[in-house]
RNA sequence: GGCAUCGUGGCCGAGUGGCUAGGCAGAGGUCUGCAAAACCUUGUACAGCGGUUCGAAUCCGCUCGAUGCCUCCA
């Protein structure tokens, strides 16, 4: 059977042409895609796991339509710097000297944490998961390349890449649309002294100061490596001078993208990438999510309910439900109100689900299955569309429904078709998981839940309605709630 | 201050030169002893001001606002 690959094409929007492109890998059938992965130093921001559940959306549909994907998300473990000055520290490294431990055991607790956060939202482990540390003479090895070209310089131990110079013959700040010019007028002053020739240069790697800890033999220095050079060290390895796709949040395209297209140009003479993909940013309320102005959640606080920002607790797929439901491309307002509409959507579309198995084919059909199943290929096609997709799986939802209730009716081929696709589309690709309100926890329960049932039957039946109400009232108190329906009444837990 | 992206009905959120997004909430109805659920019907929205056009929410300009980047940040 051919892959579905070759009659699903899909298109994507580059950030580097700022428009839709149709997508052609490199080799047919294989996708190299690289996403920048956590600085491992706090806990996960909850805006950077709507960043990774994009990108993990559009990882299982690749998969999906039957491309062999390697998938590169790096940890960074050393490298990122507090900030550009001269004195700048490592953010690991400082989280280490505040919590009075060794920088790996901070390394260690946040990316166990990042893992387990990313497990509860339920996205795929990346195929390599590479970290900055363990590619350190890769990353040696490109600077050593970059100054033979010619467009780095040493200082006191520490290396830049020389931004002016590079300038001259490719341009600096093609994915950004900003031109050295600009920058150079709109770089503020840094404090301290520094080494660099220009401001807008950038380390490939830094002296460290003696009481450093985080340190590697280096032909330069004792030292370690900069931010940028990590990303282009382990995309290199594992995808090869040029790869297909390259994503990441929409914050890191200045300079962190950009300073990455300059060393793999600087190395190869080429660009590293056919397609860039930039996720956008999560806000709170409206406003920027920040932990100095209060206006903060963490990921795992969505799932407990313990924070002021939210009326409730919410299972992680109705969060991630939530954020599908934006495309990937546009600011998400994450709001109490918007997670308690998703979250009553998310169990619609579940309970449909469940009621497929229950579902008795007919003759023929009263909607055009395969194309409504063309329609979900469609949306996640254009550019990854999962809330017209949404949109599409609520279409089917309705249509359930009506097949319940006897008002619609559909032939055992298309009941296939449909069971399968929305299966694929829900669980496979938007990657979500069926918890149900409707189950009932243990068995005991019910059998004690169905004896109340068959004694409200029996007093409606002599229509002692006060009772029968009693009954139901009393239950529901309990979290138990009765829904009568035409074969019988059903009980609900939450 | 500069650059970029964006501004859609009560809320969230797609779309885009003329024709339905969808979800949540609301209203009316069907069903039901009553509820709940489900189904049917129902919403003349596109920040403001100009301009282009037979026609703009969709293109152009300006204004205002938001977010991001410009210094670490998904």
């Amino acid at each position: 059977m051919k892959p579905l690959y070759t009659e699903q094409e899909i298109t994507i929007y580059n950030s580097l042409s700022g428009q839709k492109e149709t997508f052609k890998p490199i080799n047919e059938g294989y996708v190299g895609m690289y996403v920048c992965g956590p600085t491992v130093y706090s806990n996960v921001h909850l805006g950077n796991v709507r960043t990774f559940m994009s990108f993990d959306m559009i990882f299982r549909y690749l998969k999906h339509l039957g491309y062999k994907v390697r998938y590169v998300r790096n940890i960074t473990d050393a490298g990122h710097l507090e900030n550009d000055a001269d004195a700048g520290e490592d953010r690991i490294a400082k989280k280490a000297r505040l919590e009075q431990i060794e920088p790996m055991e901070v390394v260690q607790r946040y990316t166990v944490d990042f893992h387990n956060i990313l497990n509860n939202f339920n996205l795929l482990p990346p195929s390599i998961e590479p970290t900055a540390t363990g590619h350190i003479i890769e990353q040696i090895e490109i600077i050593k390349t970059i100054i033979d070209k010619g467009l780095a310089y040493e200082v006191n131990g520490s290396v830049y890449f020389d931004v002016l110079k590079y300038n001259e013959t490719k341009p600096y700040g093609i994915l950004s649309k900003r031109n050295v010019e600009d920058l150079i007028h709109n770089t503020r002053e840094l404090d301290g002294q520094s080494d660099k020739k220009n401001p807008q240069d950038f380390a490939l790697w830094k002296k460290a100061e003696p009481q450093h800890i985080m340190r590697w033999p280096s032909p330069w220095s004792d030292g370690f490596p900069g931010w940028h050079l990590e990303c282009t060290a382990m995309s290199t390895k594992y995808l090869g001078e040029h790869f297909d796709i390259h994503g990441g949040g929409m914050d890191l395209k200045f300079p962190h993208h950009e300073c990455e297209i300059a060393q793999a140009e600087a190395c190869n003479n080429h660009s590293p990438v056919n397609y860039w993909m930039h996720a956008n940013m999560l806000i709170m309320n409206g406003k920027k999510m920040a932990k100095s102005t209060g206006n903060f959640i963490l990921p795992n606080e969505i799932f407990s309910g313990d924070n002021p920002h939210i009326t409730k607790a919410y299972t992680p797929s109705v969060a991630r439900f939530f954020m599908l439901q934006a495309h990937y491309r546009s600011i998400l307002d994450f709001t109490n109100n918007g997670m308690l509409a998703s979250e009553k959507g998310f169990f619609r579309l579940m309970d449909a689900i469940n009621l497929l198995d229950e579902l008795k084919p007919s003759e023929a059909s009263t909607i055009d299955v395969n194309s409504w199943k063309q329609k979900c290929y469609d949306a996640m096609n254009d550019d990854f569309n999962s809330p017209i997709l949404i949109a599409n799986l609520f279409e089917a939802v309705k249509f359930i429904n009506q097949l319940k209730e006897g008002s619609a009716s559909i032939s055992s081929e298309d009941l296939e078709t449909l069971k399968t696709t929305i299966h694929s589309f829900t669980f496979d690709i938007l990657g979500l998981v069926n918890v149900t309100k409707t189950e009932t926890g243990t068995d005991k329960l019910s059998a004690a839940v169905d004896v109340l049932i068959k004694l409200r039957q029996e007093a409606r039946a002599n229509k002692n309605f006060a009772l029968s109400d009693q009954i139901r009232d009393e239950l529901a108190s309990a979290g138990i709630m009765l829904q009568d329906g035409k074969e019988g009444t059903s009980f609900t837990t939450n």
